[in-house]
Formats: structure tokens, sequence, C-alpha cells
DNA sequence: GTCTCATTTCAATGATTCTCGAAACAATTG
DNA sequence: CAATTGTTTCGAGAATCATTGAAATGAGAC
């Protein structure tokens, strides 16, 4: 992931609404939700919501599907992992470059960055 | 990590000059590195410097401490740390709640979410 | 077709954000 | 002490943001 995206993605998760909205959709898994729904549980004005999904949709975070009158959003695991790697790289780097501090000083050695978000956007 | 705090954290590194700054105090590690060169190597007004690490200083991503007349800033390793455990939380219980999908299905399995950053804010 | 429901678009407003120039402050140097 | 260096504070300005009310669009129901 490149550094505009990433910048992107965290200004978009920078709000309370936003990251309301998003946290919700992880929760609801690939297949998604209603904006009505999401609207309905975050007490959220129709329009203003509609702001927020353009905001996490740009960043490449969620994504939409008409069915009948309603929008289904879904969360885009894809690009959140992508920022878990662009995130944690930056002290991959910082590691390597410390030359692994704390061989055998510390009782617990000290992992690896691995993460993975599950699920697969449409 | 409370929400307010994520949303600090992630507002502090949604935009381009802190995050390149944050970065490269990831880098420097835990002794960090003063204003003055940061500037440099970035390029920015020393004002407007400090108006971005007030801003990390704010959300807990760095500390300061004071060398003569130059002011050291660090990465405190311990609130990004905070800060991908609670990105990656969200997706833990939504893993959970839709009951460990693809068993046996992928070819690889996918890994708990694990990550850390090393160092030790001062 | 008309009606209603779900959502979006538009325009306006107050609040924040980022940057800059000028001045102030702190600590070392001479 | 005055001069210099490194950084912060202050004030201002343009730009972006979040929210609102009113109107428009799209799709199913009657």
């Amino acid at each position: 992931m490149e550094k505009s995206s990433a910048v992107a993605a965290l200004a978009a998760l920078a709000q309370d609404n936003r990251l309301d909205v998003f946290r919700l959709l992880v929760e609801a898994g690939p297949d998604g939700m209603p904006a009505g729904e999401i609207a309905g549980i975050l007490k959220l004005a129709p329009n203003t919501l509609t702001f927020h999904f353009d905001r996490l949709r740009m960043a490449g975070l969620v994504s939409v599907r008409r069915d009948g009158r309603s929008m289904i959003y879904a969360a885009r695991f894809e690009t959140m992992n992508a920022l878990l790697g662009y995130l944690t790289e930056t002290a991959a780097k910082a590691r390597r470059m410390r030359a692994l501090p704390l061989p055998s000083a510390g009782p617990r050695a000290r992992s690896a960055a691995r993460f993975r978000l599950e699920g697969v956007a449409p």
C-alpha cells in the first residue's frame, strides 16, 4: 500500500461515526448491511450517513451494491489488511535496522508482525 | 484502548507530514531524534513541525524530552501497539461471530491477529 | 400511473485543520 | 552581559470537514 492510500484510509477511520460504521460492517461480515439498518443502529441521519459512506468508499474501505431499494454496504477487508500491513511494515524496517535488540535478554521473545482480517469484499 | 483514543491516534497519523514524522521516529528507535533534524530531513518549517508534534503528542504517539536546546522526540511504541490491537480486535470479534469460516477449505490456515512494535518509550 | 420507502444530492453553516510570518522563549556561546 | 541557536507561541488565512434541512432520484407496491 502506498502512503497516500494509507493516509486516506487512516483519515476515513479517524472519525467517531465512521469508525463505528466500519466496525459494524466488519462484524456484519462480507455480506454487508443495508444503509438504513446502520442508520437505525447508530442513530445517524441518512444524508449524514451517505456522507460518511462516501469517505469510506473513497478510501477503499467499503463497497456498495444495490438490493431492491436498499443499498448494501460491506467492509473491504483487503484494504484494511493492507493498511495494517503498511503500519506494521515501518516497525519491521526499524527492527531490522536496529539489529534485533534483546536477543536473549528478555524472558519472552518478541514475535514478528503478523495479522489478518478475514473476509472477502465483493 | 478506548475508542476515543483510537480515533485520536488515527487522526494524528492521518496526515502526510505527520505520518512521515512518525515513521521517521519509529526508525529512529526509542532514543528519538531532535526536532531540528526532523525538520531538515522532511523540509518542514519549525513552527509547522511543532504543530504536528503537538498532535502526535496529544494522541500519545510521541514523547518529548529536552537535551540542551534541542527537543528530542521519540515514538511511543506502546500507543502504536494499542492502536493496532484496537484495529485487529474488531476483526477477531467478527471472526468469532462468524464461527471460523473455511476451517480446512484453504491451503494455508488463517493466522490469528498477532503483531508487536518494538521499543520502549521514555 | 401514483404512492411510498430507501437513499442520495444539493446548498448552507459552523467548526477544524494546516500552513505561514513574526515574535517570544530557553539554553548555550563568546 | 549580548549574541546565537533551536524551538515554541501567537495571529491570521485558505481549505477542508461534519452536520443539517430541503429537494431529487430509484425501485418496489398498489
